[in-house]
DNA sequence: TCAAAAGTGTTGACTTTACACCCATGA
DNA sequence: TCATGGGTGTAAAGTCAACACTTTTGA
């Protein structure tokens, strides 16, 4: 056996330490999208099961008896990235026999986006990494359908709704805002165009700053009205009884 | 102990034959549509949970651990409708910590369209029943946000996709068409524009038959043309591996 | 002959797209 | 002075919403 091989733990060892006391696992998988050098990116890890040897998958944990699904997502959030309020959205779950080599694993996929260069994002594990969005072909398990779902979501979403400012820093301009809009839908905007189109939706504040360090024209700083930020994940609405 | 009481298992009993089992139980529950005299309906069963005596549930069951999640749904469907080649679609999973008195069960929402006057369509059990969807405002376990869910997302996906044929008979009138695209909205359409838009489309063919039995002057009849027609079940598109 | 719905087009309002020039700044 | 992007308006095309009359049938 090889030193990596050591390393690795085999589906089948985790398979001996779980199936006994799971009939069907349950996890959430997390594909935590950043924005950087004008690429989508999403946070990765290398797989530790030796049957993805060299695969990188999403960043999933299993679901504790104790915590709901939010918790879950969030906890892995925070234990992987330092930060602790970032959107999250769920997509959908994935449940298929043989997504797992270890066993009955159903997953409920959440995508959350977080900027890349907030100061409290610390990444504590060498294994992680941002990979761009565009050039991942292939994951560990399900993993790469699980992030063309949370694309697509994602790309749903970003025109009707002001989620896509969580991938930016506090203050932006409306050329760093346009390629970001770029970078998600796969397209060139017009600028005029897309100018328009963001002023109609009223989302953004001018802070009466303008860009430093740019090698030409500074441009406008904005922010997001502080009505449409996201609300913090204690806030959250959850949903104990119901009736009308 | 009244009669009803005798019949009814504890959340307590549930408990103790589940909770020594699993560490979390999941299920799917179906909201199971279907149209009828002019109103969209779901299909409900009396609740045999004590907690939520008197109240209706949606249609679910513990999913099993050699079957996927559409499997299950499909299994559900078959054995409360008898019938088995249906619209389905996944929307979401719901796991707060206090949505199931028994203990930690996370469920997975489906909704499928089936037509309520198929032949197939048989309901073998007393305790089911058609109810109207506006009219719901309670439901056991969080099945009434689950059902809200459910019918946003089928209103999401109605005007793009040729999907809400399957709560029709095989023939139908354009009227019949707007009238149920009106129950599932919740508005009202001009005829004209509906005509116009609904034909732009492209999705129906002209059966050269006119409706009988009405009292006023018949309107042709259409069918969804077949490239529209959903997969049957087992011919479903399931991702076993990935990457390309 | 009445009631009910079938069938059918046009106009104005609005939205979307395509497109070009001058300006401010840093190198 | 050059390169780079900032900032801005208009016209044409397309989409959407509002709206009314004649026809066909069954009762």
């Amino acid at each position: 056996m090889t030193e990596k091989e050591l390393r690795l733990k085999t589906a089948e060892i985790e398979k001996i330490s779980h199936l006994d006391y799971f009939n069907i696992a349950i996890s959430v998988d997390c594909v935590i999208f950043g924005y950087d050098e004008k690429e989508l990116k999403v946070l990765v890890i290398k797989s530790d099961l030796e049957e993805f040897s060299g695969l990188y998958s999403l960043l999933g944990d299993l679901i504790r008896p104790d915590e709901d699904l939010e918790t879950a997502s969030y906890r892995i959030l925070k234990e992987r990235t330092g930060m602790d309020d970032v959107y999250l959205e769920q997509v959908q779950a994935f449940g298929s026999l043989e997504r797992h080599p270890s066993g009955r694993v159903i997953t409920i996929a959440y995508y959350s986006l977080i900027d890349i260069k907030h100061h409290k994002l610390q990444l504590n594990n060498n294994d992680l990494h941002w990979h761009n969005v565009r050039e991942i072909k292939k994951l560990a398990f399900d993993h790469k359908l699980i992030l063309d779902s949370c694309l697509v979501r994602l790309q749903e979403k970003v025109m009707e709704h002001p989620v896509i400012f969580n991938l930016l820093p506090e203050k932006f301009s409306l050329r760093e805002l346009q390629e970001l809009y770029e970078a998600i839908l796969g397209v060139e905007l017009d600028r005029r165009n897309f100018r328009k189109k963001i002023s109609i939706k009223d989302w953004l504040m001018d802070m009466d700053e303008m860009e430093n360090d740019v090698p030409h024209r500074p441009g406008k700083l904005y922010k997001l009205k502080p009505a449409f930020k996201k609300k913090a994940p204690g806030k959250r609405f959850t949903v104990v009884s119901q009736g009308n």
